[in-house]
DNA sequence: TTAATTGTGGTTTTT
DNA sequence: CCACAATTAA
């Protein structure tokens, strides 16, 4: 059988039970390192050669990298004889939930809010445009900024519209004052997206979930559509995702979901993860198969993994295992400050270097990306190839982002945000006060921004500034009216020319004073034209129309929008990779170094008020622990400086939580890292030999020969000429 | 009216 | 330490 079925070829057997499953809910609990994508992507091509058809498989991933990663994996299992899965269906939820609106938005009346339809060719916010917008709407409703921070509405109305609530069943809901204003600057921010033809991310999802619910012939023709419904890391999901899953494959009940509740760890984002626990309650009859064994990590590893998770109260237990053999142990150690915590990175990373590891199979993970500099700068001095895996980096830069909003102003009349983002780039003499009389020209006229513009003539600012404006409008029509003329393969060359004509290489240069970063801006403005080349739609179904040059730039504007962190991660690149431990989950590395180990970043300050904070910052450092092949080093600091000021740091209390059997601490003192004239292998420094393992330092005796304490093999006197020793870390 | 300068305040994680 | 805001110079 397995002749003619490779993607059932060496399969564990649970991991074929999940892949073979045949009819109904389906659960794969899967730990860590278990064969989570294999069973997925297997699963996929089982199902196609089962008969069903590829396009009416939908599969939910939780990046655009998870996505393509699985893709390919399934496209080489068809090369190597299954059937090629064209039109399979396989993508983020809200890149899905895009498709789906703007597909279905005209049609239906469910997709529009407080009055205003949603046309299909909406924009979509990135978190700094929805900020800037929130941030509109609270001037709006009269609130003093100085007593309502932004961030509270944010959160706010994110989690009404998780519970899929608009702005007037919200009003309906609370009764607070406080909840009230909340309400009101929903309703606020709701009409200025509403007017722009603009959604947030927590709209996508919102209007997607509330159409399926609320249109039946939309939600019968998606059910119809998908007769099997997979969900990745459904840990994650929270209830507007549910809902969008749900509503599709509740009919067919066709639906596996493939998670892990101990790696749960967007909480704060409104995962819900009780989706994943009451998964059976919510579907009855539903199949569950656990995937306990861990092939990624060595023993200790997983013991370490095993120690810590088992801290937490509220989880439902799986055996976790490996048959790799038990390795090497964790090591644990204590600097002086984050100075001396980012050198001990680079050696532990050089250490793995010179035992024959590549770079890019290295990792150093973080709580948040504030502590991401010092190291960089450690690896940079230290001439350690590293990237900093922080993807949407480059789409929240200044000059990247103005050139996107000349696009979308161009893509998107209506959209005011971007259109007074750009209004004075380059710089031409439009400063606040003329803004300011064209958006209360705006609004008393009831029309958008670009129409005030267009009209700004009439609306009194200076001859100068209104010469400039008509300027700006005349090079935004000249490159709107060709986008429905020209064919969708003009865009690289139509955004090069765009970024010539409206001067965006002077724009980027002139920004702040530095000369060499100018030139590097530049070069983003640049990259932004090779991003836009280089961008391909996806293949349309025989007999759609030709795609035209404003299909090609919505789809490329969608694109960019929608990046994650984890998107931008290239393991083909031959560097060190430095991210958060969020943007961790999913991948894997032979040696991984957690810094930054201490109360108030991991578990970080804004968690440690609520027991289920802890939890989840716990679930946190067991994904960053699982992420580890074989060479785990867990840092902390003694001493930190943050936001210019220093202060003792106390160890982190999940250190004390892992298991000393498992675990190996070297002792914290303070080390002179600067010193050329150190001994080699200091007394007290931690050192590992490839027969004995790892050991501690207990005396240098004559002929430079050193007396190491190992953790398994006791006490020996070795060579260091000989013994081949790499320093772990110095006392 | 705009552009540059100094001052202040606020901090997690991300689709 | 950095981004943004109010203030001041041009």
């Amino acid at each position: 059988m397995d002749v003619t079925h490779p993607w059932l070829e060496d399969l564990t057997p649970p991991q074929r039970r999940a892949v073979t499953h045949d009819a109904g809910p389906l659960l794969v609990l899967a730990g860590p390192g278990s064969g989570k994508t294999r069973v997925i992507t297997r699963r996929i091509c089982h199902r196609i050669a089962c008969g069903v058809a590829p396009w009416q498989i939908l599969a939910l991933t939780f990046t655009n990298k998870a996505a393509r990663e699985m893709r390919s994996r399934i496209d080489a299992l068809a090369s190597g004889g299954g059937r090629q899965p064209r039109g399979l269906v396989m993508g983020t939820f809200h890149a899905f939930s895009a498709g789906v609106l703007r597909q279905h938005a005209e049609h239906s009346a469910a997709a529009g809010v407080a009055g205003h339809p949603l046309k299909p060719d909406f924009t979509i916010l990135d978190a700094d445009d929805a900020r800037r917008a929130l941030k509109q709407a609270i001037t709006e409703v009269g609130l003093a900024k100085e007593q309502w921070r932004p961030g509270y509405f944010a959160e706010g109305i994110s989690k009404a519209k998780d519970r899929l609530h608009t702005s007037s069943e919200f009003a309906s809901e609370g009764n607070e004052f406080a909840d009230r204003q909340c309400a009101r600057v929903y309703a606020a921010y709701e009409r200025i997206l509403a007017k722009q033809n603009a959604l947030d991310f927590d709209d996508l999802l919102l209007r997607t979930a509330r159409m399926l619910r609320d249109d039946e012939s939309v939600r019968t023709r998606l059910q119809e559509r998908f007769a099997e419904v997979l969900v990745d890391e459904y840990q994650d999901t929270n209830h507007a995702q549910f809902t969008i899953a749900n509503a599709i494959a509740c009919v067919h009940r066709q639906i596996c979901v493939v998670g892990d509740p101990d790696q749960s760890i967007y909480g704060w984002r409104g995962a819900d993860i009780s989706n994943i626990l009451e998964f059976e309650e919510r579907y009855p009859g539903a199949t569950v198969v656990p995937l306990g064994e861990n092939f990624r990590s060595t023993g200790h590893i997983v013991a370490t993994a095993d120690a810590l998770i088992r801290r937490n109260g509220s989880r439902r237990h799986k055996d976790l295992t490996t048959s790799l053999g038990m390795g090497e142990m964790p090591v644990i150690s204590s600097l002086y400050d984050e100075l001396e915590e980012a050198s001990h990175v680079a050696g532990c990373l050089e250490a793995s270097r010179d035992a024959g590891v590549a770079w890019k199979q290295m990792a150093v993970l973080y709580r948040a990306n504030a502590l991401s500099r010092t190291i960089e700068d450690a690896l940079r001095r230290r001439g350690i190839p590293h990237v900093i895996a922080r993807g949407t980096a480059f789409y929240e830069r200044r000059e990247v982002r103005d050139t996107l909003a000349y696009l979308r102003a161009i893509a998107n009349p209506a959209d005011d945000l971007a259109l007074s983002r750009i209004v004075n780039v380059p710089a031409r003499g439009i400063g606040a006060t003329s803004m300011e009389r064209l958006e209360s020209f705006a609004s008393a006229r009831m029309c958008s921004l670009s129409e005030a513009l267009v009209a700004c003539r009439e609306v009194g600012i200076t001859a100068k500034a209104a010469k400039s404006v008509d300027g700006l409008m005349a090079v935004i029509a000249r490159f709107r009216s060709e986008l429905e003329v020209k064919p969708a393969s003009n865009l690289g060359p139509f955004v090069a020319r765009l970024v010539e004509e409206a001067h965006l290489e002077r724009a980027a240069a002139d920004y702040g004073d530095d000369p060499t970063d100018a030139e590097e801006r530049v070069a983003n403005v640049q990259e932004v034209v090779n991003a836009a080349t280089l961008f391909a739609l996806p293949t349309r179904e025989e007999g759609a129309r030709a795609p035209t040059l404003g299909d090609a730039l919505r789809g490329y504007l969608e694109a960019a929008t929608l990046v994650a962190d984890a998107d931008m991660v290239d393991p083909e690149r031959g560097s060190v990779t430095l991210m958060t431990l969020h943007a961790s989950k999913g991948l894997e590395f032979d040696t991984v170094v957690i810094v930054g180990l201490e109360e108030g970043i991991l578990p970080h300050s804004r968690s440690i008020e609520s027991g289920e904070g802890i939890e989840e910052e716990r679930r946190l450092l067991f994904v960053g622990i699982t992420r580890c092949e074989r060479r785990l080093h867990l840092t902390s600091a003694q001493n930190r400086t943050m936001r210019g000021l220093t202060m003792a740091t106390i160890r982190s209390s999940f250190l004390r939580e892992l298991p000393h059997e498992h675990c190996f601490s070297g002792e914290a003192r303070r080390t002179v890292e600067y010193d050329e004239e150190l001994p080699q292998y200091p007394v007290g420094s931690t050192v590992r030999s490839p027969f004995f393992g790892l050991g501690r330092v207990e005396g240098v005796g004559s002929r430079g020969a050193v007396t190491i304490r190992f953790v398994t093999a006791g006490v020996r006197t070795l060579y260091p000429k000989f013994a081949k020793l790499e320093i772990v870390a110095t006392r």
